[in-house]
Parts: structure tokens; C-alpha cells; sequence
DNA sequence: TGTAAAAGCGTAAATTTAACGTTTTTCATT
DNA sequence: AATGAAAAACGTTAAATTTACGCTTTTACA
């Protein structure tokens, strides 16, 4: 094993999860005092990362970074970009910070993302914050960009893939389902309508199980299937252009 | 400028057009005679690409390998994945390619896929050919993994993204775009229905101009708009998981 | 004990899909 | 010049799906 860095190939990983219908993303503080210690000489937020070492696949490196935030191994990452432009570290910031870290000035990272349920709390949260991804804080390279493509990568994914159920714990209900498709699609869905739809899903399974107290009348969870899932035949035919 | 190379990052190239009803993939012949002539250390087949100079962005250097081969600027291409594992570049003949290019053993690539549309000359076809991408000769990396992602990539996007109008010559006849659809899906499609479908489409622009001679009944020509397609509001209910 | 609100069920018109039959226009052949 | 073959193109209908609503049920809580 080969724990050197390679010193200009880097993996940042973008964690979203959705809470209170809000679309969060998780930032590290970025902080660096040459001179004084109230005297910041980098004061802002980036995309949690790491350098990849010697002996280390690119997946391997974006998993040790959700493994230390989260304490699970076994993800399901998605990488989704790379970012290798000669000039993409190019601020007076940025420059300073990766020379610090002993890196050259010329790095290119592979991104990946990673989608938290909802009632998923972090194991190590320190040092990082969540935040509304429509305001977010002043962001180190070119992370605003790499969190805007995340973004974008899923709401394309969002009806040929089962992504949406990474944002639900194990066990939801209907209406927590339409909210999360409402808060990445930005808009308002019709609740019986949404119902038919999602319980015609066979992959969609009702459980006995409801759940008192969080609302009104209690609501009945499901959960989804990846086996059954994984089972369905695409119709083929289709053609939406 | 810089024209030195990054020695561990490079650009490969996924080149695609449909021809006679078949999917094709544009390959480049890997050939190394360390000894002597008719003896050959490498003798296989790779995807087209380059390394990075220290100077150039990774689109541009994409932008290049294209440009070389068919002659045109402002291609769209489309960056689908970066590779970079560790063991990558493993094989003896991987090995002896690479350090007979002066470059690192552990070498992150970019990859990128142009569509070309069926009519498309290439400029510069030496040492190059096309392959169907069911049939593929011994290819060298991993560059076989590369080429499957790339398909899946496109497949995955046919139904979002006017990607099919790429394989397509800036007039065609529906029967042509049908055929690009069923190559690619791999079915067979109703003739009436796709007719029906397509024809509903503003941005599918029916043309005065007629075809004869290729087929029995001369074929009205037709047209993608972009400016058109832009215009489109997305319907934005759809929820098709 | 009444009421508000989420959860859930139901219906009907409009649109789209899927599965076909039929006609038109040319080329090739006699 | 007449004829047949085949791609191109038009049309019909039943089934399925989508869309837009109205209405009922069940609990929390005041």
C-alpha cells in the first residue's frame, strides 16, 4: 500500500439530502491562518474531498470520504464528472489553499455524489454544515459548478433510474415520496394522482406498518423493492423526444 | 503555451455513427515493433486519444482529437466518465505501450464520445477504422469498458436529450430516423405509430424537398430544430419511475 | 365533542399508445 | 405500355394512461 498522494488528482464528493422540503448539500469549512489567528488568510466552504493516494481506484477515495462522514461502507456513490481545466484553481484563495496542502496548482478532480435519506445523521460533523442548495455560501474552485451538475445529473436520472428512493429512509409514506419528488422537480404534484401512479408500482410495496402521530389521520409506509425492481422489463417501445 | 505533457492524465475519445443499420465505433490501430519488424510486441486496437499538455483544458484536448479526425471545430462532444483505477494499465502490452510513451504508469483518463452523423466523411482515416461495436477486435486498457459505457450513456439519454438527431445527416427521411432508434434500442418499431409520434413533434421540421431514387416512392426530407427544441416547455408533471 | 387537516378513495373526460388495415407513388420488369 | 413489388404515407379503433377534479375517512387537539 501506497499512501502518497497523487499530487494533482483529487475526488470531491457531493452529499445531498433532502430535509423539511429543502435540497441540502454538505460543505467543509475552509480555513487557513498564515499570520494571526483572527486574521483568516481562506475564510469559505468547499466540497468535502481528497487527494487520491498511490495505491487508491478513484472510487475507492470518494468511498473513504462518505465512509468518514457517514460511518457506512457500501455506498451507492455516483460519479458523475471530471474537472481538469488548466485554469480552474486559479484565484489568489484558492491557490494559497493547495499550495498549503502540498498539491500542484493544476489538479483535476473527479466528482461523485451521494444521496442521504432524509433521517440519516452524520457520524463526524465537524468542520461541516449542511446547506440550502438554492443559498449557498461563498465556495472555494469551481465546487458552486460541480454542485449545480450533481444536480442536474439527478433530475435527469430522476425518471429512467430509482434514484428518488436514496433521498427516503427504508420505510416512507406516499406523501413524503410526492415531496421529494416536488422539492427536486420544483413543482407541485397532484396528490391522488401521484398516489394511482406510485401504488401501481409493483416495486413500490405496502407494508402493514403505519405510522401514528407524525400527522392527522395515520399513514400507511411502504418501502421499495430493488429486487423487484430489478425485475420489471422495460416496455422497449417509448419514444419521448 | 505549454506544450509538455501531464505525464498521468489523458483524454480518450469514443467515436460512434450508425451505418447499414449498425452501430460502429471508431478504433485506432496500437502497433510497436521493439525487435523487428514483423514481430510485434503491441499489435491491437485502442480508442483515439491524447494527453494532456499542461496547458490545454480537458475539452480542448478532446476538441483536438476530433478535429484531427474529422476536420471539424466546435464539435459536440460529450464527457461521460473518468477512469482511473489503480491497476488500470496492467497487461504486459499495456505496460510497454505506456513506457514507450514516456508516460506513467498509472495514467487517469477523460473520456469523451462524438456522434457523427451516418454521411460523415473523416479527414484523416489512417490508421484508423471502423468497427461494429458487436463485434469488436482486441482492444487494449480497458478501453472496452469504455466504449460499453459510453453506448449505455447515449441509450440512457435517448429519451431526454435530442441525442438521436447527432446520427442523423441535417436532412433526413423518418424511415432513416427510425432506423437510428432501432438500432440503438434494439427493437422494431411500428412504422405508423413512430410516424404519428414523430410528426407531433414541432422541432421535427417537415422540408419541401423530396428524395427519389434511394427507395420506390420518393421520401419527404425532414429537419431538426434546435432553435425549436429550445422553445419546447418541458410538461414537467411525468413521473415515470 | 367538534373541527381541522392529512390521508385516502373514486369518477369521468381527454389524451396517448398500440395494433392493425389501406392507399399512394415510384422503380423495375415484362 | 402494362404490371407487380416495395417503400412511403395515410387512416381507424380499442385499450391504456393521464389529467382534473369531487368526496370520504381517520386521527390529533383544542
Amino acid at each position: 500500500m501506497d499512501f502518497r498522494k497523487i499530487d494533482n488528482l483529487s475526488v470531491d464528493c457531493v452529499l445531498l439530502k433532502i430535509e423539511n422540503k429543502v435540497l441540502k448539500v454538505l460543505l467543509r469549512k475552509r480555513n487557513l491562518n498564515l499570520f494571526a489567528e483572527n486574521l483568516p488568510v481562506v475564510d469559505d466552504w468547499v466540497l468535502p474531498g481528497h487527494y487520491v493516494l498511490k495505491s487508491n481506484n478513484l472510487g475507492e477515495t470518494a468511498n473513504r470520504v462518505f465512509e468518514e462522514l457517514t460511518g457506512e461502507k457500501h455506498l451507492n456513490k455516483n460519479q458523475f464528472r471530471a474537472y481538469g481545466n488548466a485554469a480552474r484553481i486559479n484565484t489568489e484563495t484558492d491557490l494559497l489553499w493547495v499550495r498549503s496542502r502540498g498539491a500542484t496548482t493544476r489538479t483535476i478532480t473527479v466528482a461523485y455524489y451521494l444521496i442521504l435519506a432524509s433521517n440519516k445523521k452524520l457520524l463526524n460533523s465537524s468542520g461541516v454544515e449542511w446547506f440550502n442548495i438554492k443559498d449557498l455560501p461563498q465556495l472555494g474552485f469551481d465546487h458552486e459548478k460541480i454542485i449545480t451538475d450533481a444536480f442536474n445529473d439527478i433530475k435527469s436520472k430522476i425518471n429512467t433510474e430509482p434514484l428518488v428512493f436514496n433521498f427516503m429512509p427504508v420505510k416512507f409514506t406516499l406523501n413524503e415520496l410526492q415531496t421529494v419528488f416536488e422539492v427536486l422537480l420544483d413543482t407541485e404534484l397532484d396528490n391522488r394522482n401521484f398516489r394511482k401512479k406510485i401504488t401501481s408500482k409493483s416495486y413500490i410495496v405496502p407494508l402493514e406498518e403505519k405510522r401514528k402521530g407524525q400527522s392527522k389521520k395515520p399513514s400507511r409506509l411502504y418501502m421499495f423493492s430493488n429486487d423487484v425492481y430489478n425485475q420489471i422489463v422495460e416496455t422497449g417501445y417509448i419514444i419521448n423526444i
